[in-house]
DNA sequence: AAGTTCACGATTGTTAACAATCTATGTCAA
DNA sequence: TTGACATAGATTGTTAACAATCGTGAACTT
């Protein structure tokens, strides 16, 4: 699999079509440069574009067909988010966490998202459930499918879209900064084939929710969040790959 | 009180000396524009810059001494933090939240801040206790000395430094984040005499947390909080005021 | 007198050229 | 052969002029 033969237009793996049925957080309103930070946080989401990847002013110009300006906001933009590193005078990088900061994620989600289930699980709003059931149905047929990058982006955003389901806006925020890192720390020190979430974890639980059960809720997802995080072997790779070596690695 | 007979110059009232103890987040090393970006923080922090106030590029280059280009980075990193509202071709604007953010801020807090204070009453680290001692000195001597824009400023940064407290770099951007809107929610809704927090409901957080009573910590805090949110008074100035009107009312 | 239209001034958005910095290559000396 | 050094190329940072947009106020019509 992986086609992709063009060797130094790498980066255009992520960029062009990818018309995926919903795009959740739709900036396609706005013509401005968010399309680009959203392209970018999706390859990334989808662990095409690997840490320490340089992304050159130059480069993404061409890529989008967008003025220098536009690149450079939306770099500015992304390095906000953690989700790039800014170099003075020597560009931008995907972000690389080490391990000290992928111990601060994983803390930092079991401090939010059991409060954040726990009060799902208490009182589901009918569209939130939803959403939620929707999603699910996509993971499944993305799974049956074999479609490795869509597996890991939406194994990622179901833990955005329950935050999402809670309809607070700055918890949605959290989740989704808290996601992104945690597919670049996954991507880093993952084992080949943990990539994604474990099966049918999800689906339990949203079951738990459905049913009313916080305290299993909870429970289920806490677990779930130990077990992605036993799954990492830290004290792997320090400084990973290099520029776009990885992207063409990949193929 | 309040001198600053300064007209025109109302937005300087903020700007320059201001040479606090201790900048907590220093940028200081960076000789970027986050200095500009710390500066207007601190000014909303304060409630000096009001909700709705415009900020135009020609005003803060000439108060700052930078290019545009400084400033209009400062403006776009700023908007993604929420702190100011970017209107295409219009300019930017503080940031005015409305009755439904300012619930979705006090949700958010009352998830995240029990289980931030839960685990400080855990296992409190030496440095940690030591830096919210230090802290809570400053507020008192701040009260004392009636400096109002230094309470209302300390008052809300016990809260990010609960959160820097626990070392957690990911739960220190969503509090401050959230602390920040607080302040913008407190000065549009808030009676006029408690801006700043209840005197000594911090002190009191704070003893739960030293005497290690992770369950009066969590009930103080969240007592806390309620007792700010119920301070408010919502359907009040659905658009405050506007341009820098605000400002120069202030003296 | 009230409302609409038009034009001007002011402010923001964009572009392109220029300056400064870094990386890499190649030369020279030890 | 290895190391340092210097130069050249490429990349990022900065500036200033230009274009586009919006708000305001005056003039005009009804």
């Amino acid at each position: 699999m992986l086609p992709n033969q063009s060797i130094l237009k790498g980066l255009n793996v992520s960029i062009k079509p990818q018309a995926s049925s919903q795009d959740e957080t739709d900036f396609s309103s706005e013509p401005d440069e968010n399309l680009i930070v959203q392209r970018i946080y999706k390859a990334v989401m989808e662990q095409r574009l690997a840490p320490n990847t340089k992304l050159s002013e130059a480069r993404l110009c061409e890529t989008f067909g967008v003025g220098r300006m536009r690149v450079r906001r939306a770099l500015l933009l992304l390095s906000s988010q953690g989700i790039i590193d800014l170099h003075s005078n020597r560009g931008a990088y995907v972000a690389c966490p080490d391990k000290s900061e992928a111990n601060d994620v994983f803390a930092a989600r079991m401090m939010i998202e059991p409060p954040l289930v726990w009060q799902l699980a208490q009182n589901p709003s009918e569209i939130s459930l939803t959403l939620l059931i929707d999603h699910i149905a996509l993971e499944d047929a993305a799974r049956k499918r074999s479609e490795r990058t869509e597996i890991i982006r939406l194994s990622g955003e179901f833990h955005t879209k329950l935050a999402q389901a809670t309809g607070n806006k700055f918890i949605s925020r959290m989740m989704r900064e808290l996601v992104t890192r945690t597919s670049l720390i996954v991507g880093l020190f993952g084992s080949s084939e943990n990539a994604s979430c474990p099966d049918d974890e999800h689906s339990k639980i949203l079951q738990a929710i459905q049913s009313r059960d916080p305290e299993r809720a909870e429970e289920l997802l806490l677990s779930h969040l130990n077990h992605i995080q036993s799954g990492l072997d830290m004290n792997a790779r320090p400084q990973p790959h290099d520029d776009l070596a990885v992207i063409l690695g990949s193929a």
